[in-house]
DNA sequence: CATGAATGAGGATTCATTCAT
DNA sequence: TATGAATGAATCCTCATTCAT
């Protein structure tokens, strides 16, 4: 359910210990993005460097571990919002509530779309994710509340768009990215006629967008 | 209108050698985004470190030359499609040339909105292509092809959020923003008689929008 | 007493490479001057650079722990000497111990009166050491035995300069500074009626001789 | 007469600017130390690095052919002094003269009983200058106002032992020279009746009084 | 000759990761 | 098991010196 990537610890102080790094990690990452430090993180959860090697073999994997925690959240209101009465409602919620989870933390922000993403879990729970958002998507294509060819995978693409859209405004205006959400929504619900230029994608390849090569 | 930062030097093989740092600069930060170390573009350019900084005093000053460089090409482009005659479709091209210029950039999609752009001359670049953007949107407005409470500033904050959104496809289709500047095109241009929830922007604060803080 | 500046280690290892540190540094600062690099240092204690920066987070604040530790030895001599029967024996025990202190450390010398000094601890272990300079002297001056204007800053200052005065003897003739130790004893001792012709510097100011100016 | 080392060019604007560039050297070395650049220095003088290594083939050889020129100037005022009617003010005027040399310049004090000084042409200035020091104190002593064993070796070390006496408070009183050269006038006048305790130096051996070692 | 461009060794410092205690 | 000490590769940057223009 947490989506651990390490074994789970059994005893008492080691499952607190875990707790204690991933509330620390996430704090820290959220706030400082992904280059904050082992050490720092070690500090703030009040362990020592030692021991967040010992809950995960590296930093890759604890990031990956935060990562997923903050998709299966997603995933949660997603499949909650699956029984909800309106699904043109219950997409607009999904999309502010990624978005949401987006503005409030910086590491999951620069995570999407980037090398960390090859984590085979966290692959996983993105697919997850757009097959929740592809279910939520369809109720809504099925009411004729969004255009025909929008796919979950957009919608969950949308969700980093939109924050990466408000970005620069947070620090003064924490709710701006309302306002790019529903220029969002305004283009999602559109019933031009015409068709989005590019077939809609499926699955998330999960490569960097920039790959590198030599010189 | 270069953008330079510095001096221009004036010895040919000077002007070779910083054209070369330049290019392989701006090719090393467009596909490894700023991380690259000094050292790599220097290899990449063919010269010595040292060369580096004899033309760019720092990496942060090399790296706002290339911004700079960008920034001033859009501008370039921005200003020209002021005199086109339909102003919707001169949005429409700005807003492809912009999307496209970050599609092939990791490092100007990094920079956008990060502490790098405390750089003066690139908030002042980036102010101007607001003010730009704000001109070319003012046109449209007028025309009532986009919403009346639409901003230049918004326009320009779309750009990295349409990269955004397509970034974790672009390796396998680089062609998908297409479809989210498609999409942006129509969130913009609808005319829902609803206001957008939050006010518009007029400039760029250009803080972090994750600030530090303490644990 | 110590005048440790990092709070000390204590686990075992660490305390052996702390002091393996220490010594390594002050007999590579003594014989070569404040201009080794920390890698020598490392080396010279057989132990890696990292392991320096995490005893001591920068070279300034290592440096400042061995003059510390060296400004503290000679302020423990200056104090026991406080309560030697012969104030006058024990003025010349105090600086014949201080210039041999500066004659066996170049660090030690090139720190005096540079920017080094800036740091708060060693100016405050000067200035102790310039109160037990007086308290010393006053003793002496009370006894007649040195000249009634002279005072504890004067005293700390001839010990440099003493040091100096030797220093290109030093290599061929260790002990020549017993010569102009001397020497300023007499001079100090003199009773000729006139007054030193500049007003007795009562603290250090510690700011650099010779102050950076533009071209 | 210029102490020149390398041979002095022939073609007039050559002339001009090995001028200028003694010039520009003397005036930053003596107000940065020995550590400016020469970058640093070329600028001051208007002219091209390159052209500071034409004329000197590298920094140790410019330095030394200031100090040379220091050398130089205190050697004229020493033979001058030598036919002045009060020997023993001479001896004061010459040491007063030297003290102020040192004071005016950070270099010139750096370098006294450092590896420069290793360069022969400056050893063999400071050779000269003991000998016009010892011709003054020779005077002095005849005349019976210094004390019988003092030598002019002894006299020369004592100017950069006054400066460097009082160095730290020089920045804020840049006359305490004053105060030092009268202490150690005192101590050289001193007719105690006891001999100074170290055999006198008759030349300085010149090197550094902290050799390497090795770990 | 004069210039200043290019070089690259060297220096301080950071940090993920390993490992002795 | 938890700790934090040790490590060393990697990074940015400086500067004396060489050399093409």
């Amino acid at each position: 359910m947490t989506g651990a990537t390490s074994g789970a610890p059994s005893r008492s102080d080691a499952v607190r210990n875990r707790r204690l790094l991933l509330d620390a990690a996430a704090k820290t990452f959220a706030e400082r993005g992904v280059e904050v430090s082992i050490a720092e993180i070690a500090q703030c959860a009040g362990v020592g460097k030692g021991t967040v090697f010992r809950h995960f073999s590296s930093k890759e994997e604890l990031l990956a571990a935060i990562m997923l925690g903050m998709l299966d959240e997603l995933m949660d209101t997603a499949t909650e919002l699956l029984t909800a009465d309106d699904p043109g409602l219950a997409l607009r919620e999904f999309m502010a509530a990624g978005v949401q989870l987006l503005v409030r933390d910086r590491a999951f922000c620069e995570v999407v779309g980037r090398p960390s993403l090859q984590n085979p879990q966290v692959r996983a729970a993105i697919d997850r994710l757009c097959d929740a958002g592809e279910a939520l998507t369809a109720r809504a294509r099925e009411r004729g509340v969004v255009r025909p060819d929008l796919t979950g995978t957009d919608v969950v693409l949308l969700l980093a768009g939109i924050q990466h859209t408000a970005a620069p405004l947070l620090s003064t205006e924490p709710q701006a990215w309302r306002r790019y959400l529903e220029l969002a929504l305004d283009g999602i619900t559109a019933r031009t006629g015409r068709e989005l230029p590019h077939p809609p994608p499926r699955r998330l390849p999960l490569a960097s967008p920039h790959p590198d090569s030599g010189c």
